[in-house]
DNA sequence: TCTGGGGTCCTAGGACCC
DNA sequence: TCTGGGGTCCTAGGACCC
């Protein structure tokens, strides 16, 4: 018997949390996001996307579009909080429960629903208990597998409930456009309809006859994606969150420069606040990696990595300064980015210095690279072990 | 239209190791 | 001197998602 999996979507999030602190503002249009230089639309509210206006339009488009937009900046200490209580909810029924990001997660509601005569009507309920506790507002897509329960809740907006079970993937999923499919954007759209796929069931039909040239188009994606359309995509929801494996910040500057003092000043912030956020999760990065857009919208990245992870502000500043001199000086930009990545917890870092003397090792290069060298010989020896052991199970 | 900021995962080549 | 087949890690870039 298949799983039950729910995968639960709340509606406009950040425009709805603007409404629940400011109930005046309901069946008006409102827009999140920063109205200035280069500002776009975070979220809207259902009233606004009457006008035209969607998430991820420029601002000053969408205030052409709605002259009377009301716009909000984006608060997210406000809208993690509403998220928390959202997420709490959910829990009382299973702690089968997997982020999906802060307005979406998925959840294992097999055991749940066993015995439930009137599994529509249980949701529906769901639904309604949610809003009369929170005020925030959800669709709800329930499925064998995360992928069909994902395009569920997306099938109908707001406070949609649709129910996709294996049989009604023809029927239901399959006259979507290519463009409706979540894991196809903007750039794999349009090479799938020059191969004359224009809708979900035909991808799933050069899926099924393996052809050759989608193959080639998606890579290993090809079977993903072909378990997904088939109805036989995972259905493992990952209960344990996890935790973030990169710490990012980045900004556009008020305006295109190459002046390095201001460049400086930039990283300098940039580097407070990832280090400050890293030091609140209790991660340590060895890698650090800028972001820099010329004025032109090219994007380039530099990282590098070193021995010691680090969360210290001053030596992500002097890092991300160094990887711009030495790669981009003199280059007009437009944003500048730095992250903080392959991060680890510090209480592991902690059992992997006191091995030895943390501070000599830090000065001591020389001896650093040949601990690495040795731990990495050690690394390849076990594995070669691992893998004779198994010829020899394999043999017997 | 003219394009933010936060992430994740994948690919592919090169250096290096046994 | 030229050579295989396994692997890891690092880096840059790209696609995608919210």
């Amino acid at each position: 018997m298949g799983k039950v999996i729910v995968h639960i979507d709340l509606n406009a999030f950040f425009a709805r949390c603007e409404e629940i602190r400011d109930p005046s503002l309901e069946n008006k249009p409102v827009a999140i996001g920063h109205d200035g230089r280069g500002g776009i639309v975070s979220t809207c509210s259902y009233k606004a996307r009457e006008y035209g206006v969607s998430s991820a339009m420029p601002m000053f488009k969408a205030k052409e579009l709605c002259p009377n937009l009301i716009i909000k900046p984006v608060d997210f200490r406000y809208y993690g909080a509403l998220s928390d209580r959202f997420k709490k909810f959910i829990r009382r029924y299973t702690k089968q429960v997997e982020d999906a990001s802060i307005d979406e997660c998925f959840a294992d509601f097999t055991n749940v629903v066993k015995g439930v005569k009137d599994v529509p009507s249980f949701f529906r309920q769901l639904q309604y208990d949610l809003y009369k506790e929170t005020k925030l507002k959800c669709s709800i897509g329930v499925a064998p597998t995360k992928f069909l329960a994902k395009m569920g809740s997306d099938y109908k907006k707001p406070m949609g409930l649709t129910i996709i079970r294996k049989r009604d993937i023809p029927d239901i999923l399959y006259p979507l456009s290519i463009d409706k499919m979540f894991g196809i954007g903007k750039k794999t759209s349009p090479k799938l309809k020059q191969m004359g796929i224009k809708t979900i069931g035909d991808l799933a039909d050069k899926c099924i006859s393996d052809d050759p040239s989608l193959k080639a188009e998606l890579g290993k994606y090809f079977y993903v994606i072909k378990d997904w359309v088939t109805g036989n995509g995972s259905d493992e929801v990952i209960t344990t969150p996890d935790d973030p494996k990169s710490i990012g910040n980045s900004t556009t500057l008020m305006e295109d420069t190459n002046n390095r003092e201001l460049i400086a000043d930039t990283f300098r912030w940039l580097a407070k606040e990832v280090s400050e956020r890293a030091v609140k999760e209790n991660k340590l990065g060895p890698t650090i990696q800028i972001t820099v857009k010329e004025s032109n919208f090219k994007s380039h990245n530099k990282s590098i990595t070193f021995d010691n992870p680090t969360n210290n502000d001053e030596k992500i500043f002097n890092i991300a300064m160094d990887l711009f001199d030495k790669n981009f000086a003199h280059m007009t930009v437009r944003l500048l980015g730095i992250a903080l990545q392959n991060l680890i917890d510090a209480k592991d870092i902690a059992i992997q210095m006191s091995l030895f003397d943390y501070e000599k090792h830090e000065e001591e290069s020389a001896t650093k690279l040949l601990i690495n060298d040795l731990n990495r010989r050690l690394k390849t020896k076990a594995l070669m072990r691992a893998s004779e052991v198994e010829k020899k199970d394999g043999n017997k």
